[in-house]
DNA sequence: TTCGTTAATAATAACCATTCCTGAAAAAAG
DNA sequence: CTTTTTTCAGGAATGGTTATTATTAACGAA
């Protein structure tokens, strides 16, 4: 999926009713450099290093089109900015309260959710997901 | 704990070196009237039916107050405002992507996700939650 | 009570992440 | 090519929330 080829991407931008401009490659490149769980500013100052001309909005609208057709995703916590994820498989992240460092947890893999709680809830369940807080190793050193 | 006692909410607010003013109990009134989730700008509008006086800083300050003292709970999605419950009970709320209702989902209990997070991370694991979106019975019609 | 000290409030400005708007540029379709 | 549609850059606007500051209320000794 990393090393998705060209024109599969193309052919997913296509089918999505997209382009795959130079802009929005700008994006998913980036994703790949800072390798980590950043924020749509993380993602413009990266992308900026390579294309000076891009706007902050353009970085924006990007996301949210690749998180549309399913490329990435976006993560939410309980503290803004939004964080944005390439790893697409199913996992687990935690946010660092302190400094906001997030980082994967593997091997853990629960239930799923939705339909035990469906059965209990006259809601059309979408969507279930785990926000996970904690502390890094850095963070609780120094306090 | 919605009848709490006079007596034992003052001793709550003195123990955590804050005291009980008019204000702060008026968002308490205005969480029982709204008896749902509503935004701090909800609970503001309610508490001005009483008291035109007060400010909406004072409502954000007063919500984090009662948070901190454990007598609310802030509840967060994917989408802003912050939500507020008077429920302090473990329980799961959901809510409606399209217009934003909040209800409670009973009778469901899940394991304590944060042990077996802990074993498959340095972080030190502080909350795991789960966030529930879906569609509610009257938006799903309309669609 | 009174005075001095601290905490809380009202009003308002500032903040920050995100979205919206507009005219220009680029891409796709014909 | 020419026309039509999509995307973009730049910048303004928005919405929820927090910070600032002067004023008011609560507290705690004399
Ligand atoms: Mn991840
Ligand atoms: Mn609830
Ligand atoms: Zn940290
Ligand atoms: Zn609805």
């Amino acid at each position: 999926m990393v090393s998705m080829l060209e024109r599969d991407m193309r052919e997913k931008f296509r089918r999505s009713g997209y382009t795959l401009t130079s802009q929005r490659r700008a994006v998913l490149d980036a994703l790949r450099d800072c390798k980590g769980h950043p924020s749509a500013e993380e993602v413009y100052l990266a992308v900026k290093k390579r294309n000076p001309r891009v706007a902050l909005g353009t970085v924006y609208q990007a996301l949210s089109v690749l998180e549309e057709i399913g490329l990435i995703e976006a993560k939410h916590w309980s503290e803004t900015p939004v964080r944005y994820d390439l790893n697409t498989e199913p996992h687990h992240d935690i946010r660092c309260a302190k400094c906001g460092a997030v980082a994967e947890i593997p091997g853990v893999e629960f239930e799923d959710f939705a339909s035990r709680l469906q059965e209990n809830t006259p809601y059309e369940v979408t969507n279930a997901s785990l926000v996970i807080e904690g502390v890094c190793p850095a963070c609780r050193l120094e306090s």
